[in-house]
DNA sequence: GCAGAATGAGACCGTTCGGTCTCAATTATG
DNA sequence: CATAATTGAGACCGAACGGTCTCATTCTGC
């Protein structure tokens, strides 16, 4: 690896905590010139605009969030366990993710009105998160281990909403509770309501 | 009411869905302008800050949601279904808010690693929702109509996170879907897991 | 309708913004 | 080790930022 590609990835590396905790408007160069330790001309050199380096930088946040959040969860046979699994990584495992909250939340709340390039981001990253969730489903109800009724597009966008809200109001009160009862909620609906076999009661 | 008076809820009433859609620090003082239709000094003469107005300009769209969110609450008489009719107002009536989602995601998001002021607002204003629900709870609990096992705090902050992610979902999607969803999703978590008497399943 | 207060236009201020460019120093290559 | 390519410092740029101040105009109460 050339000194100009480690450059370039200390650069993103430094500069995505800064994004995720202030946003892309509310970063300035100078911020970023402090943290990644370079001058203008140092960063320009290796991006074409404070933009670029933003993307990059969502990726790179966005990439240790996937991560942490598939942790183990390979090796989880059952596919509503897996699901848990997932659940409880992105409880529990918040350690060793880039500073200030998911990058995902962050992005899509400044972008949605604004930037189109960060915008398309999240997006996609939402759609990828989706999928991964819905296709364990799929093998789940392939298996006989999730009920056919259950729909996986919207299963994923549930355990997402509540897991991203209960994050919201964690944050913002700084505390874990939240956090930690939507684990409980989730858990006790997937096995009440999406385990096939499980017990079931009131479902239309 | 004065003149003076007139304008300057005008402009405040101008500026909120400005700051909602674009956040504080996106919003600058010539959007402002173009909006209002006023000058700088036409803005100044009536507040001494950007800040100042960003927070009334909070203080008037969150007053928006929660008068949107209580509509017809007070007539439903069992906690349970008032409970159900707050989520319903936050899921179906979306019209005749300050556009640009919710005013305390967008205004936690932004602020929670920068603008204390605003921030502060943010928790007030969490703060606020979480008591309303937890008192309509406390009270369920109280006439019998909901289980005494319910912890309201808990329930309070369950239904709001959930509310609050789907909404990041629906927005960031483009689609009313999860919206829909969570509403179903949280009736029947209420029927089937607050309401006292109802049935109950797997219950440590 | 007039005097005094309230109001708002807009020139002006210093600062910071994102971005460019030159050139010296450093690094990689034969 | 010499040469060429890469790298990064930092002066510089115009524009936009939030904010101030003066003064003509417009209200308002008598």
């Amino acid at each position: 690896m050339t000194k100009g590609e480690q450059t370039r990835r200390a650069i993103v590396q430094k500069s995505a905590p800064l994004f995720n905790r202030k946003g892309y408007e509310g970063t300035s160069l100078s911020d970023l010139m402090e943290a990644v330790g370079l001058q203008k001309g140092g960063i320009y050199r290796h991006f074409s605009s404070k933009e670029e380096l933003a993307t990059e930088s969502f990726d790179y946040s966005w990439g240790k969030a996937v991560s942490g959040r598939l942790d183990g969860v390979a090796e989880v046979p059952d596919c509503v366990n897996r699901l848990k699994k997932m659940i409880s990584n992105f409880v529990e495992l918040r350690a060793g993710l880039v500073p200030g909250g998911c990058p995902l939340m962050n992005t899509a709340i400044e972008a949605d009105d604004g930037n189109p390039a960060l915008r398309a981001r999240a997006r996609k990253a939402l759609r990828n998160w989706t999928a991964r969730l819905s296709q364990i489903t799929t093998e789940g109800i392939k298996k006989k281990q999730i009920d056919h009724r259950v729909n996986p597009l919207k299963l994923s966008q549930l355990i997402i909403g509540s897991l991203e809200g209960a994050l919201l109001i964690s944050r913002l009160q700084d505390d874990v509770e939240p956090l930690r009862a939507i684990k409980q909620h989730l858990t006790e609906y997937l096995e009440q309501n999406v385990r096939s076999n499980g017990c079931r009661l009131n479902r239309q």
